[in-house]
RNA sequence: CGGGACGUGGCGCAGCCUGGUAGCGCACGCGCUUUGGGAGCGCGGGGUCGCGAGUUCGAAUCUCGCCGUCCCGACCA
């Protein structure tokens, strides 16, 4: 392909929105641009990307039996009603012009159950894996960071219909393969770890996570690597302060003290032997007051209390407090609460170890010699923040935690959806029996983008080989003969399959060298002035260093060699 | 949704405070020169200054309203 009839453009300053990396050179780069916020087209050098991610995608699908098909984007509201996810606020909602509700899908699981229900009878029919790669559409509240977070995005979501939770459990495994090898192939360095199942429940989550700045999940990694895990479910074993010895709780006086730090720099005393009170009201109907007590050098973490209160939650006012508990905000704790003045008490687990200082629910004091069980109960949860440097839960090691952008997940959903829309299969005794399913998402998008994050150099990217818009970069030096060359050798490029770009522009070297770079594609030929002088032609790889001078009758054959040698 | 910022040729920006009819760099077109790392000279095209009201003799500039975009937070089945 010639450069002069190909949609290159490039520009020397990212728009100055631009803020994440990835977003900034594939906007410099030509391969991608904004129609609205969170709204993005492909260009041909994007797209191009895009199909070979999607290409690799649905190799490794169909290699586990996945079969693809194609769903509509466009739902009747009925659907989503039968499940429950009509309410999701991030579901775009229409109607046609009779007035029918509609919904723009953000994912499959109706369309997949409602086939189910309709097309599955027998058990002999199971197990099934359905797949289509299609646009999804999300009212996200705050689209950003480029094509990381969009509103409208291509997914791919497989799902797997199973007679019973054996059947799952061997869907679920071909997906973890899958996966493993899609991630590894797109080139991009990634982590499978625990994930949350959400308000809905479900039987096990894994997120594929790959590591970028500008990613907006946190993940807990062991050294050894036999744990990893979201932020949001993580746990960890924090390091065990020195408490002092057991004694009946004793009030001292903290004129002033309202903070942590405060507390333990007052008293002269180790943060992690105090107890942080933290005191919210659930927002469901119940409403109320709930004491959330955890270690004073931790911290809350709020999907997990949300999870812990099954609602979510908003800081309980200064006034709220004063009235509940008798004490300003810095004073708060378990100790002698009355009866029925609080919704509950949650405990952070790490507490029933142990004696604190804690709050005594009277301004300007507090309490020593606190301890769980005989001072004061409560409901033990794990709603706390698991820190870098504590130590894993399998083997103990060093725990540390890492910024990354989710590029897929596994989730096994078991029988809500094929309840909720009657997708049912007899089995062997002639029994109705739900389906069971799991669902399987990817975003080629964020393999893109999390691929440019990750894979770039001061002059820009470095796309891996599979990937990559084009696989030879030709600069063509000086006009009729360095054309010819470069024409003949990339014609027999292409009959090993290799994707070639010949640059052609009437543009100065620089110019289109500095293109190249940008663009990142992976092996760079040069035919310039040597090609008169001693007949021979630049190849250099992309973030390689030196080039090397090739006889152009070698240099097909050079090229081939450099292209199987590529590292991923 | 709460907080903040920004909207001026395709991209990056100045002008706004202190009102007088729009400018710079890059990019683009033409000509000549140049051709192995973002070339030089000359000529040239392109802007409802986000939109709408208002104030004023006069608004990119001041006032009000709206729209859009980005950032932080919340949210994220």
């Amino acid at each position: 392909m010639r450069a002069s009839g190909l949609l290159l453009p490039t520009l020397r300053d990212a728009p100055g929105d631009a803020v994440a990396t990835s977003h900034q050179l594939l906007v410099r780069g030509g391969f991608v641009r904004q129609v609205g916020a969170g709204l993005w087209s492909y260009l041909p050098l994007g797209f191009k990307v895009l199909q070979r991610t999607m290409a690799i995608i649905r190799e490794e699908m169909d290699a586990i039996g996945a079969q693809e098909m194609l769903m509509p984007v466009m739902h009747p509201a009925e659907l989503w009603r039968q499940t429950g996810r009509y309410d999701i606020t991030a579901l775009f909602k229409l109607k046609d012009r009779v007035g029918r509700d509609l919904v723009l899908a953000m994912t499959h699981e109706e369309v997949i159950a409602f086939h189910a229900a309709a097309e599955v009878r027998s058990y002999r029919d199971l197990p099934q894996i359905w797949y289509h790669i299609q646009t999804k559409e999300r009212d996200e509240p705050r689209p950003q960071a480029g094509v990381l977070r969009t509103r409208e995005f291509i997914m791919k979501d497989a799902y797997t219909l199973d007679r019973d939770r054996d059947g799952l459990d061997e869907g679920y495994a071909k997906h973890e393969v899958a996966y493993d090898r899609i991630f590894t192939r797109a080139g991009l360095e990634f982590w499978k770890v625990e994930s949350d199942t959400g308000m809905m429940g479900g039987f096990g989550a894994h997120e594929y996570m790959a590591p970028c700045p500008a990613g907006e999940d946190r993940v807990a990694l062991c050294q050894n690597g036999d744990y990893a895990a979201n932020v949001e479910l993580a746990v960890s074993v924090p390091d065990r302060p020195a408490f002092p010895p057991s004694q009946a709780p004793a009030e001292v006086e903290t004129p002033g003290v309202a903070t942590i730090e405060a507390l333990a720099g007052y008293l002269g005393i180790d943060a992690r032997t105090t107890m942080k009170a933290v005191i919210v009201v659930p927002e469901d109907a119940r409403g109320g007051l709930v004491l959330a007590l955890v270690r004073g050098d931790h911290r809350v973490h709020e999907l997990k209390l949300t999870k812990a209160l099954g609602t979510s939650f908003r800081p309980a006012t200064p006034e709220e407090i004063r009235d509940t508990f008798g004490a300003d905000p810095g004073s708060i704790g378990a100790v002698g609460v009355g009866d029925g003045a609080l919704r509950e008490v949650l405990v952070d687990d790490v507490l029933t170890d142990g004696a604190y200082v804690a709050g005594a629910n009277r301004t300007g004091h507090h309490l020593v010699g606190v301890e769980h069980g005989r001072d004061f109960t409560g409901r033990v949860v794990d709603i706390r923040h698991v820190e870098a440097d504590e130590r894993c839960v399998v083997c103990g090691g060093a725990l540390r935690i890492e910024t990354a952008i989710e590029v897929g997940n596994i989730f096994k959903l078991g029988t809500r959806y094929a309840e909720a829309l009657g997708a049912t299969y007899q089995d062997e005794n002639g029994r109705e029996q739900p389906i069971w399913m799991g669902s399987y998402g990817i975003g080629p998008a964020r393999i893109l983008a999390s691929i440019a994050e990750q894979r770039h150099d001061q002059h820009g990217l470095l796309w891996p080989l599979a990937v990559a818009p084009f696989d030879v970069w030709i600069t063509a030096i000086g006009g009729g003969e360095a054309l010819d060359e470069a024409d003949r050798i990339e014609e027999e490029l292409a009959r090993d399959g290799l994707k070639v770009l010949v640059d052609d522009r009437a543009l100065s070297p620089g110019v289109r060298f500095a293109d190249a770079d940008l663009i990142g594609v992976p092996i760079r030929v040069t035919v310039g002035k040597r090609l008169a002088k001693d007949g021979t032609v630049g190849v250099k790889l992309r973030g390689g260093d030196g080039e090397q001078s090739v006889p152009a009758g070698d240099a097909v054959r050079h090229i081939l060699g450099v292209a199987d040698g590529v590292p991923v």
